[in-house]
RNA sequence: GCCCCCAUCGUCUAGUGGCCUAGGACACCACCCUCUCAAGGUGGCGGCACGGGUUCGAAUCCCGUUGGGGGUGCCA
């Protein structure tokens, strides 16, 4: 086909569920190329199978590829509404004896002899010869035409240009391009069939062992950018190098014919890296913004004012890979007394400083200046005292005043606080050093 | 069993015969920075599965071996 022919591309998915993580990636893949070549890119259910036209599981579809910013062109297609073409097709290969009938059933006449190839764009040629591919059902007893005939028949009266899905459709490939061929048409379409997402066990993703919903993460609280920006990375990667990088810029570089071919393992932990470099991108508003969801979630969280939130934020922001880990890092600010941590208070309680620094800390805090600059000095100087470095000296406020080893930077959370509840707190864990 | 596919650091990838004593990212380790943790900086560890060809020259081309995966429904 000429360069400067229009694409037309499809995401056909099926409606069996949540949005699986493969579909995504194939129906990014499908949109980046529509979107890089300036053509279209249509949307098409492929739900022959009357079970599955459950109207809440296309919705999530929908929302899922919206969630994504995936669009696409014209109005959804559905398979279920187009089964008088696929009738017609069958009909027509009944009458030209290219199909028989067989227990109830029509089957395709595949011959004996010969092969059907492709040029795959991913994988290079492929053939298969016909000997072993068996006379296959086009229609079923019950009447409905299979997946093999809606899907030549509509990549054809669709005018799709380019088919791109995953691996796992190869070895029907075959079949469809009989069946387009039997149709009439004298073309085929561009074939490109991607890589498998595996998971640690580099099998296929699926359902029953693995964490496939792309739901999920966006419940976890991984930004639509973030999983975009890392499923295009799954079988492809840009030619400098430069991994996190805009949508656009990733639709002005992609190329079909740069996917590799073999499988690519799903690495959540290096979906987080990704998701912590988006967050950390972040306008603090827009952080604020984004957590709230999470926040308000929290036992704590309902009555929060927008403007606590928004002073708070800023100070995990660094310090989040994915938003559904903000309200336990937020948690000590809005609760009455923190949740003391047990191997905290142990590591940092137990020596012999710990009490002369909270009594210390606990009289100098009731006069300092209630700053940042003011409270760093007066603990630095407590510290001193006592020969210790203020990384030693913090611990025992820290764990008295948060509850934890870690967390956002002590001052700024004091500050945040105020010298009351600070002080409530330094009193509470004296009193419970005894 | 049969059919099809795949093979660069642990993982994702760059690489399309000489620029490769193989580059980047995640993870890991060390150091620096530092009020903890992060973030950031610097450095390190670590790979062309194996064997034959082709070629002046191979991670790149061909063949084989081994290993892995996908498909084998009147599911899609």
């Amino acid at each position: 086909m000429p360069s400067n022919a229009p694409t037309r591309l499809r995401f056909a998915p099926a409606p069996t569920g949540f949005l699986h993580l493969g579909s995504a990636r194939t129906a990014l893949f499908n949109w980046l190329y529509a979107r890089h070549t300036g053509g279209e890119l249509v949307l098409r259910i492929e739900d022959t199978n009357a079970e599955l036209t459950r109207p809440e599981l296309i919705d999530n579809i929908f929302r899922s590829l919206e969630w994504l910013g995936i669009d696409w062109d014209g109005e959804p297609v559905r398979q279920s509404q187009r089964g008088h073409l696929y009738d017609d097709a069958v009909e027509r290969w009944l009458d030209e004896g290219r199909a028989y009938v067989d227990d109830g059933a029509v089957r395709f006449r595949v011959p004996d002899d010969g092969v059907t190839a492709w040029d795959d764009l991913v994988r290079g040629r492929i053939e298969f010869e016909h000997r072993h591919i068996e006379d296959f059902v086009v229609r079923r007893s019950d009447g409905s035409a299979t997946f093999f005939v809606a899907n030549a028949v509509d990549d054809l009266d669709l005018g799709i240009t380019h088919v791109v899905r995953g691996e796992d459709l190869v070895n029907v490939t075959p079949k469809v391009i009989m069946l387009r061929q039997a149709l009439g048409a004298a073309d085929l379409p561009v074939f490109a069939h991607l890589p498998l997402i595996v998971n640690a066990q580099r099998k296929k993703l699926s359902k029953r062992r693995d964490d496939v919903a792309l739901e999920s993460y966006r419940e976890r609280g991984v930004l639509a950018e973030a999983m975009v920006n890392y499923l295009a990375l799954l079988g492809w990667g840009p030619p400098d190098d430069v991994e996190v990088r805009p949508l656009a810029e990733i639709v002005a570089l992609f190329e079909l014919s740069d996917v590799n071919p073999s499988a690519a393992m799903f690495d959540p932990t290096k979906l987080e890296a990704i998701n912590g470099e988006y967050i950390r991108a972040m306008a603090p508003e827009a952080f604020a913004a984004a957590i709230e969801p999470w926040v308000r979630q929290a036992s704590w969280g309902e009555e929060l004012s927008v403007t606590e939130l928004a002073v708070v934020a800023p100070l995990i922001q660094e310090r989040t890979r994915v938003l559904e880990q903000t309200p336990a890092q937020l948690e000590f600010f809005f609760v009455e007394q923190p949740v003391i941590d047990a191997d905290a208070w142990a590591n940092v309680m137990g020596g012999e400083h710990a009490i002369p620094l909270l009594t210390g800390a606990r009289a100098a805090f009731e006069s300092c200046d209630w700053r940042v600059e003011q409270l760093h000095r007066t603990l630095a100087a407590i510290g001193d005292d006592r020969g210790l470095k203020l990384g030693k000296a913090q611990a025992p406020v820290r764990v008295a005043v948060t509850g934890r080893t870690v967390g956002p930077p002590l001052f700024e959370s004091l500050v945040v606080l105020g010298r009351e509840r600070v002080l409530t707190r330094l009193d509470a864990a004296l009193a419970r050093c005894g």
